[in-house]
DNA sequence: CCCCTTTGTCACCGATTTATAACCGGTGAT
DNA sequence: ATCACCGGTTATAAATCGGTGACAAAGGGG
């Protein structure tokens, strides 16, 4: 679940973008209008964070573009006592507001009935190189071949190397967004979650082409 | 489209029913916990809008009481500073909420975005390629065979499934949107169901072409 | 009240998925 | 050379998942 996180508030985005990660979804952010339009041609988020008073374009233009071409849930953020705001946000076709300041817990439960209320088919599958991720079915596609079906851990795994494709995953990192702790002896399972993702998603699963392991530092998505 | 308004506060009360009354809406009114659930029963609104803080049970128990025979939608009323509250709130199954004191037109555009995301304002499709549903009939058409009665619950289940034809559903999905809430021991429910209508809608239900199961994810319904 | 339908609960099976453990080969430090 | 460590592999045990049948509880007319 990717989430698009838009605030000129350095502060303020850099929590929420902490608060949402920690809770395990994928976050990209902007800082202002224009760069949040950017982001979110770029990375098709499933839900998006949308700060009304921003430079560049408000909030309002922006959340109108959003609405011109998708209906993904968006809430807002705005300060206290701006009832105008509120009414104008909801009936260009905001989901949801929130009134700063917020407590994160108030935040994730938010958004978390939203996702809930919100339908969520229109979640584009996440794809870079040859490798195309449907969350919904649980499978991948490796180029035009049948698609795969993968586990809730695979899939989880899948999703994170997917997320920061052509970089290095460290293990730990890993480790928590797969199974949500860390510690020495949970290396196995990594090494036999990784093994087992090869072996459906390798042509060889003996010379990894795509899941290629980064020694001593954890493993990476290799995109052409 | 009939609303129930619960509030101890003789004066708000009143000032919310004539703004719905206003909007074209039905409004039933209680002024205590007891009173609320007693109207709910006797009423069958399409939307609840419930004060937290009343005499006799407060709005969580009416909220929760609500949950545990209907999906209904639920705004809960609080007055401001109360995190703790909206957060259990939400997690008792209410759906949006507002915070004292508030503008009519907020709570008009709240109430109105609320029945958008609740699916009552446009109904949704009711047939994708060989299935079609009769909601008022209670019955599905299987191509050109007889039509088949199906319970409330199979309804809402086959309702969900054919909202996002063609799409995997998760499991925690169709648990919210058919019982009204989630919980892991509840993944019983799900499968029995999905058995009976199975039997009902399948040529060979060993053998499923329609109702599909997505290992790990949940359940779609196919069409060509 | 009884009868019938609907819904929830329980137990069990087979298959899949996940966790645990042992072993192998390579590497780098001492 | 030896040893510790790392990553890959294989094997096996444990947990979970989905399907099924049987049956009990709840609900709704007549």
């Amino acid at each position: 679940m990717k989430m698009l996180v838009a605030d000129d508030d350095r502060d303020l985005r850099e929590l929420i973008g902490f608060t949402l990660t920690q809770a395990g979804y994928l976050v990209v952010k902007a800082g202002d209008g224009p760069a949040a339009l950017r982001m979110f041609e770029a990375e098709s988020p499933d839900l998006v964070v949308l700060d009304i008073n921003m430079p560049g374009a408000s909030g309002f233009q922006v959340c109108e573009a959003i609405r011109k071409r998708s209906r993904v849930p968006v809430i807002m953020l705005t300060v206290r006592g701006e009832e105008e705001d509120l009414v104008r946000a909801l009936e260009l076709g905001a989901d949801d507001y929130l009134t700063k300041p917020f407590s994160p817990r108030t935040l994730l439960a938010r958004i978390k009935a939203l996702l809930r209320r919100a339908g969520m088919e229109n979640s584009a599958p996440l794809a870079a190189g040859r490798v195309a991720l449907d969350i919904d079915e649980h499978t991948v596609r490796i180029g035009t071949a049948e698609p795969v079906r993968l586990t809730k851990l695979e899939l989880r795994l899948l999703q994170m190397l997917l997320a920061n494709a052509g970089h290095t995953v460290s293990t730990d990192r890993l480790l928590i967004q797969v199974w949500g702790h860390r510690n020495s002896a949970d290396r196995q399972l990594l090494k036999q979650l990784v093994h087992r993702l090869r072996q459906k998603i390798e042509v060889d699963p003996a010379t990894p082409q795509l899941l290629q392991t980064a020694s001593g530092a954890g493993y990476k998505l290799v995109v052409e």
